[in-house]
DNA sequence: ACGATTAGCTTAATCGATTAACTAATAAAT
DNA sequence: ATTTATTAGTTAATCGATTAAGCTAATCGT
């Protein structure tokens, strides 16, 4: 009844076969090629190793080489199914090539972050997968500084020299406004975030400038900021701007995932036809988008390749830190449904 | 310009106070109050430690002590935003605690679930948080077995005496069956996933029973069950099965969110409208749930509380082994909204 | 046949922190 | 004055695996 099993070491194994614990180790380690075992022994050991069912001690291992085969992520908000989904494909990336992740949310605070990775570094992981909040540069600044490997993911900073895998956010932006006025929307709308954070502010400028490149003049209060802390309460207030003026909004854009699900739910609430009082594109997927008024228009990113992308590089850089920055840009793609369709 | 900092040790502190190691450890330790360490002494190398800005050496210290100060979660499904609010209560609460969490998802696959064990196992993990899933009994098992820490959260095996944690799924089920019956419905259907799962089990006996209370004769196809693989193909069946009979049902309790958002979906898609042609009830809590035809009335677990209580015991059992084996059923709360108004 | 290789294994240091056991010096007790 | 306690430290083993360096005996080349 609950005999602590103890762990089998290579000491054990070593007493079994009358040898020496290097002997045991170089074999665990195929190093016979090299000449250093004998073809019998090797078989011998590993025979009594497998009876024993030897596993290493990955503590000792990491202490001694150094490695600890551990990812840390750091990301924005797990529950939001953007995130979810990131930390799933980077979570099963990872384990193809013998890592484990730690993770933890910053809820898009900064200090949470830094104290995040503060942590993850105490915890020695090899390396960073982070998905930056707005302020967060000093600790980004740092972590190169360390040469602690690390890639930004989805978030960057243009500003500062770093790995990274993002999508191309002004194009998606563009696109979706484009497809918005082609569909013969007159007055498109935009609800980002007020924020510092760069592939906020591509989305807002490829907004823009798809309003200008089809000679259609941004009007006041088309444009809504919210912050981040705010968005239960001022996206309703955002809307109600939208709507409230000589040239109200016959589509928004919104993006990101919470805006569209603050703003849909008060769209519902003041009993708006989508499309055809209002068309909606959004930032981001999720099962609500097919399950609302009707399915909504949204901007797919490639979750995958951005997960999987991140993964590889970070373990290239963990493997050979001299490699040289890379930069990724994804495309978006838009997926077109019901809330945008033809007026 | 990315010097690689190296670790400030025990050593260093030692060698720059001129003394040993080992009295750098007691202080570190705190135990100078067992009369090991002099005050100055103390209060001499707790400055040396602060200005070289000394972290311990998790892995060496882990390693030492057999203690990894690290927990290993195993939930079904990362992008379910049911597990998702765990995973993230289980993270917040173990760090208060020190604790780290390793996480990693099943995908309600219980051989996916025993190599996520074996993994985080050899990660030395101090103990684990585990939503299991059908089949893994025999992994449950092994672990009691092998006296390795662990506490079951939402799901658990009547049948094998272990800790756990989970909602009084029976009376949620009741609950919710018997307010369809108040509220004038007559004919309540339940889809469930086919599973051995005790939680799933109480669910459909709840619903059984409350029908049988109320003096309702449970119809042929108002009870369906579907695979928990063929969830995406299965719930159109299912739904259809339950309206193409003598007595179509009136309203339906969806046991799981996956079930509730293909369910949904097809709903939408058959133009039947909610609650009028349907009244609908499910289990879990989503934004999505806001935002359907109309708001949506569900069965609310105390998510926080799970978690909290989970990490709690997990700890406590951590730290002292031998404390008897202690169950939680919690209550979950129906939260009434339009989906099963009065008729 | 003699020095040089090489195959095959062992020894021992190492990663960094912890802790039981020991020492030396001082203080208290009888 | 001698024993006993207490204080304030040090030494060295330990957790388990890795690996450079060293050793021995067999094998090779000429």
């Amino acid at each position: 009844m609950g005999t602590k099993k103890k762990r089998v070491t290579l000491k054990d194994i070593a007493e079994r076969a009358g040898v020496s614990t290097a002997l045991v180790s170089y074999v665990m380690n195929e190093k016979e090629k090299e000449g250093k075992v004998s073809k019998d022994m090797a078989i011998h050991i590993k025979a009594i190793a497998e009876e024993l069912n030897f596993k290493p001690h990955f503590l000792a291992r990491s202490l001694r080489s150094g490695k600890s085969y551990t990812l840390g992520l750091v990301i924005a908000d797990i529950s939001n199914p953007f995130f979810a989904n990131i930390a799933r494909v980077v979570e099963n990336e990872a384990k193809k090539f013998g890592y484990t992740v730690f993770y933890g949310s910053s809820d898009e605070d900064a200090s949470k972050s830094d104290d995040l990775i503060d942590v993850l570094i105490d915890r020695t992981v090899d390396g960073f997968i982070i998905v930056s909040t707005e302020n967060s540069q000093p600790k980004i600044k740092e972590l190169l500084a360390d040469d602690i490997p690390f890639v930004l993911l989805d978030r960057y900073f243009p500003e500062i020299q770093t790995d990274y895998v993002s999508t191309n956010n002004y194009q998606a932006s563009f696109d979706a406004c484009t497809h918005f006025l082609e569909m013969g929307y007159k007055n498109v709308g935009l609800i980002a975030y007020e924020s510092a954070l760069h592939h906020m502010k591509e989305r807002i400028r490829g907004y823009q400038d798809a309003l200008s490149i089809h000679g259609v003049q941004l009007q006041e209060n088309w444009l809504q900021k919210v912050r981040i802390q705010e968005v239960g309460l001022k996206s309703r207030e955002a809307i109600d701007n939208m709507l409230s003026t000589d040239t109200p909004v016959d589509a928004i854009i919104f993006c990101t995932y919470s805006l569209a699900v603050n703003g849909l739910k008060y769209i519902n609430e003041l009993k708006l036809k989508v499309p055809d009082h209002l068309g909606i594109i959004s930032f981001g997927q999720a099962e609500l988008f097919d399950l609302y008024q009707c399915p909504i228009t949204y901007i797919m990113q490639q979750m995958d390749e951005l997960g999987k992308k991140a993964v590889e590089m970070l373990i290239k850089k963990i493997e050979n830190p001299d490699l040289p920055k890379q930069q990724i840009l994804m495309q978006a793609t838009l997926i077109k449904r019901d809330s945008s369709k033809k007026k």
